[in-house]
DNA sequence: ATAACTCGTTGACTTAAGTTAAGAAATGAA
DNA sequence: TTCATTTCTTAACTTAAGTCAACGAGTTAT
């Protein structure tokens, strides 16, 4: 399961053996059972997620209503805006799928930081390509309709078209769920003509 | 001018006069006059910017059409994707007031990171901060109608309403500037009754 | 096995955004 | 100033998303 983690590392840094085993020392693999709820609303936490397998996903309520915003799969890493702004979460993470996590703190980053610099070269670096990825997608998402996000989406994460509740995929993009049933009929009655 | 810097910095990470003495030594602050175009579709570059003073915003042209995305005012900080990605940039990057920016690249990045590790730090620090604030603000805009968005946007960044052309606000909305124009005058209907 | 729920789809209707076109208002240049 | 250009608004019409309700399929719990 750790070869997941190093393979994804070592696209960014090398790390010898010794500093494979301080890692591994640290003990932060989780098995998560689908349906675990991370972090609540109005909760304060310092915890940080990396997914080595499985899906977690971001939720609020509103009026009454969930609303999924982002979804994280295999090797991708979220820390909630409460453990930046030290505030109570706006918003829900659940797992949505038996998942193994990493589950990591800043007191633990800051350790390791001060043992191997380099792991903080790879965590800016990290930051700063999610950063930019991030603000493609965004713009993406801003410059197309509800159905350009769908048909991007199957070209970019079929898998989660799959794995993921169709209500949540709607909230994802930004629309509702029946929107979202009539989209996809609407594209099929085009490709049938 | 420098020290609108220095107090940004040291809401972060404290400086000795040493280190802001390198920092200007670098000499990379620069005046833009309004409408020049920093970054060109299909450029190649490896440089940030930090907005001191003015207003750059990120646009597309999409079948021939302006799609501005995302605005950057004063202690802002852009690294555009292209830098992170060494591809050709799918977005251009104009100034739409005299600005005073600093213009920074890798090279000098990694060079001042090995005088001064505390900089990585606080890049590190400021990147992770970046993406927490900029998930909340994708969060939003999923969740909003334009209305909502608008409104949104006039509390959170009443200046932008103001400095801003109408016809890029739409679309940094995700919405058409007619679109924009009928919201607006359907808020004012609304607060009449 | 049955009841209760969740989930996805469909239909009828409402609302608002997209489209196209025209014109008014503001801005900039000659 | 005057002309041209850009920006913003309005109108008429089209398209699609939101809303509300109903239904069937699948799941879970009792």
């Amino acid at each position: 399961m750790q070869d997941l983690l190093f393979d994804f590392i070592s696209k960014y840094v090398s790390l010898t053996e010794d500093e494979k085993n301080i890692i591994i020392s640290l003990n932060t693999f989780r098995t998560i059972k689908k349906g675990t709820i991370l972090l609540n609303e109005g909760q304060n936490s310092n915890e940080s997620y990396f997914v080595l397998k499985g899906c977690i996903r971001t939720y609020y309520i509103i009026d009454g209503v969930e609303k999924t915003t982002a979804f994280y799969t295999e090797m991708e890493v979220l820390t909630p805006h409460c453990v930046i702004s030290k505030a109570p979460s706006e918003y829900y993470i659940s797992c949505i799928e038996d998942s193994i996590i990493i589950i990591s703190n800043p007191e633990m980053e800051v350790e390791v930081f001060n043992k191997f610099p380099k792991f903080e070269s790879l965590c800016r670096i990290l930051s700063e390509e999610l950063l930019a990825k991030q603000q493609i997608d965004f713009d993406k998402f801003k410059t197309s309709s509800p159905e350009q996000r769908y048909l991007n989406l199957l070209q970019s994460r079929p898998d989660l078209i799959q794995r993921v509740p169709q209500h949540q995929l709607a909230s994802f993009l930004g629309i509702k769920p029946e929107s979202l049933s009539r989209l996809k009929a609407r594209i099929i009655e085009k490709n049938k003509v």
